[in-house]
RNA sequence: GGAGAAGUAUCGAAGUGGUCAUAACGAGCUCGACUCGAAAUCGAGUUGUCACGAGAGUGGCGCGCGGGUUCGAAUCCCGCCUUCUCCGCCA
């Protein structure tokens, strides 16, 4: 959620950086509601004083015995004045809040205007795998080793589900492993959150309501937000920068680092496409989460930390990577900055997305309520949060499968990942 | 799933229809006094938010959340959430 004053300040500027995100918004509306809304409030504030005051007087009166009758019926009139105030105050608010929480996060200053054409590569690390003989497909290789069950997974889950089997199963837990090891190594707090959240987790995150329908909805009784008072988690972001809503944070406590694992959930409905067979996108994969509440001058900082932790992650599994930095447009609604780690996977010739590291600033602050006291200031103030993959395993292992083949089919396994395998160097085919 | 109890400031907790919610009382924390220093003791301070205002400040709202009754609600009524206790059921 933006901060109203910028916007009763300077909306020209607000728009232009909306424009940035190519998102266009007219303001004159909401401001002229704002300002009416403003002259109500005066004007209710004003009748309910003068109701309080009366209202004090009445036990005073009876003490001294007057009749307080006429009194009584003043106070009923106010009250209904009232009433009719707060109702006409209650309606503009739904309006301008639903205005306000519609509005995406502005972008960084640095972040080019456009969509996605307008990305731009930052760093690449490693080369394309030139291979002497014809290089498969990760699904080829995942199935003839054993790794990976895409019937069983479709008879067990439906279309988009798959079952990781033997050392397929061990590889994508070595994965976990190595990631949740580099983690602690750098002093993050592992979380295992619930994987089922509340309407209002998705709010605070920005993904509610409009997107709401691309995750699993329970309970779709009653009330409760949207027609649903839980949902499965769709990523662990969701769950992460809930822990501190509607708290108030020690400003030396700050930053709060933490990593979590848990397998995500989407409905993806539609997007799938046939270059994504395998496990390029799924309803369920497996990804661990790393997240920051900061002071609002670190974040720009906490921001290159998790994206270097991320690339590290990658470069140690020796594969082949860029890091984009996205344009405007191609951010989510809720961050003002965004670096994309995408891994080469040769079948698609393509960078696939491991990890997205953004900076969401104060928005999703404001949204969840979370603040700290700054001690210089007295006063208080929303924090940062961020957050990064670090990593999801399901493009990752397709990536280790197709960038490590050798002319036989067998894989080999990268050095990091070998204690968690036996201290195997390949998978083969007799394994 | 059933029955009961509870939810008030940083914590414990009083208040059960008005004139002590700038919330009694106790503790914590901050500052000061005392002290060589500390403990103890004494004194002062210690919620957020919205509107108006240059500011000092003035006013509104807030007793888990949302409604209702009433001139007036922490207090009475209804719904919901969370926690605890007991019972039932169960991987």
């Amino acid at each position: 959620m933006l901060d109203i004053n910028l916007i009763r300040e300077n909306p020209g500027l607000v728009q232009e950086k909306l424009a940035k995100k190519e998102y266009t918004v007219d303001f004159a509306e909401f401001l002229a509601r704002d300002e009416k809304r403003r002259e109500l409030i005066y004007k209710t504030e004003q009748l309910k004083a003068d109701k309080n005051k009366t209202s004090a007087a009445i036990p005073r009166l009876k003490k001294e015995g007057q009749d307080v009758a006429p009194v009584m019926a003043r106070m009923k009139q106010i009250g209904e004045e009232i009433k009719a105030g707060d109702e006409q105050l209650a309606d503009l608010d739904r309006l301008q809040q639903a205005f306000l929480e519609a509005l995406p996060n502005l972008p960084a200053d640095d972040v080019v205007a456009g969509g996605k054409e307008n990305n731009q590569v930052v760093r690449v690390v490693g080369q394309k795998p030139e291979f002497a003989f014809a290089p498969r497909h990760h699904v080829d290789l995942v199935e003839q080793l054993g790794l990976i069950d895409y019937t069983r997974g479709a008879k067990l889950g439906g279309s988009g589900f798959w079952v990781y089997r033997g050392d397929g199963a061990r590889l994508e837990w070595a994965l976990l492993n190595f990631f949740m090891e580099e983690h602690i190594n750098d002093g993050y707090e592992m979380i295992l959150p619930p994987h089922i959240l509340t309407y209002q987790c998705g709010y605070t995150a920005g993904q509610f309501p409009k997107f709401k329908d691309d995750v699993f909805q329970l309970r779709q009784d009653e009330e409760g937000g949207e027609g649903f008072t839980h949902f499965i988690l769709p990523t662990a972001e969701t769950a992460l920068v809930n822990m501190h809503r509607d708290e108030v944070l020690d400003e030396d406590a700050l930053p709060f680092k933490y990593f979590a694992y848990t397998p995500c959930y989407r409905k993806e409905a539609g997007s799938y496409r046939a270059e994504e067979r395998g496990m390029i996108r799924g309803h369920q994969f497996n990804k661990i989460e790393m997240f920051q509440y900061t002071l609002p001058e670190q974040s720009s900082a906490a921001l290159e930390e998790l994206v270097n932790k991320a690339a590290r992650l990658v470069e140690k599994l020796g594969l082949h990577f860029r890091v984009s930095k996205l344009a405007a447009g191609d951010c989510s609604a809720s961050m003002t900055k965004t670096y994309d780690i995408e891994v080469w996977i040769p079948s698609m010739n393509d960078y696939k997305e491991v990890s997205s590291a953004s900076n969401a600033g104060d928005y999703q602050a404001r949204r969840g309520n979370m603040r700290f006291r700054r001690k210089a200031t007295g006063r208080m103030e929303f924090v940062h949060t961020l957050n990064a993959s670090g990593l999801a395993t399901s493009r990752i292992l397709p990536a280790i499968v197709e960038q490590y083949q050798q002319a036989d089919g067998s894989v080999a396994i990268p050095e990091v990942l070998r204690k968690w395998m036996d201290g195997r160097s390949v998978l083969s085919l007799k394994g």
